[in-house]
DNA sequence: AAATCATTTCGATACTTATCGAATTAATTC
DNA sequence: GAATTAATTCGATAAGTATCGAAATGATTT
């Protein structure tokens, strides 16, 4: 049902499609009456019925030789539950997070993995931040020296990575500065 | 607000759109970001963008020379309560109700107007019968005499022309059956 | 001022799709 | 059974659009 939400917006993003919706929420009709109500050849309202049918949006009794087709009331009302922040994050499905990162770092590295240099523009920066604090185990204290000794295998401007890395609250230390630790990444706001 | 319904679907009908709002309903994201999540082209997404801007579902905000985007929580509000049957009347604007009686009245009918035959299926007679009803006003007793007149000017058969009236309830009589009267369509449209 | 950078705009291309008419299918009426 | 009728399917075409690369725009840094 998730997997079908671009068929269902496809469904709906039709000016003729539309207007056929809201003519069914009034009343049932055939085809040859849509048609000639909305000037359309018979052949291009089934298609259209074909579609809203498919996401389940009308459904066609037969009558007759007729196919009298009504709108599904169920279906608008799930539609209406459709819209949370939880609902809208469940279509990216899977999506490659961390590629921009990736790419700045590879912009940003020599071959044999250190950096050319400490971005100066703020994104760039963060980018590369977030890739050096995976060096660092997650609930481990760290010496200063020790710090140090990792973050040069990057940049031998030991100090100023330290700093940012304090600064963009990717890692924190005591309050008399002899221990540092990793934060973990909550994947929060850019700013 | 209403006239651009089909352009808010056609912003959603698209699985690349979709996964921007996705990701935009958990963070804010740069141009470039997204590209490099969605592997698409900057130009690409920024088309994507300004599509779901001119609709209100994004915004953007400018950060140094970044464009940082956002999603519009109130218009994913407001589109939540546009899903009831009233609404979707709404959408269909102006359209021709009678274009299909009109379309079988005339094929039933000879040059004087008057009908070449009492169309046996259920539908077209239906259509026929609506037709037919119009010639009697709204809040009026009629004997049976003064409908057999009026139903002359269509049909010889008046007899049938007037069961089937009463049938489809499109006119009703008192029980001992000396008056008739015009009910009042339920889905009266004049141009 | 010059160089850099992110974004937007523009032009081109490939893919999608709305629409029609013709042919087909299925049901009904004579 | 033959003829009529509504609906669907199919093939073709025209209109629309997602995507890209190149050029233009606007902001920032040196």
């Amino acid at each position: 049902m998730r997997g079908d939400l671009v068929a269902f917006f496809k469904a709906l993003a039709d000016a003729n499609r539309l207007k056929i919706v809201g003519l069914l929420a009034q009343q049932p009709y055939t085809v040859e009456q849509l048609a000639a109500i909305l000037d359309l050849r018979p052949s291009t309202i089934s298609h259209h019925l074909s579609k809203l049918a498919e996401v389940g949006l009308v459904s066609a009794r037969a009558e007759g030789y007729y196919n009298v087709y009504q709108l599904e009331e169920e279906k608008l009302k799930e539609t209406r539950l459709l819209f949370s922040k939880e609902d809208l994050t469940s279509v990216v499905g899977e999506v490659d997070l961390d590629a921009y990162d990736r790419k700045v770092v590879e912009n940003y590295s020599l071959p044999d993995g250190r950096l050319k240099v400490i971005p100066s523009q703020r994104k760039k920066l963060e980018a590369v931040l977030r890739y050096v604090t995976q060096a660092f185990e997650m609930d481990k204290r760290y010496s200063e020296k020790q710090v140090n000794a990792i973050l040069s295998r990057y940049h031998e401007d030991t100090a100023s990575l330290r700093r940012e890395l304090i600064g963009f609250s990717l890692m924190r230390r005591t309050d008399d500065g002899t221990k540092y630790w990793r934060v973990k990444d909550d994947r929060s706001e850019i700013e």
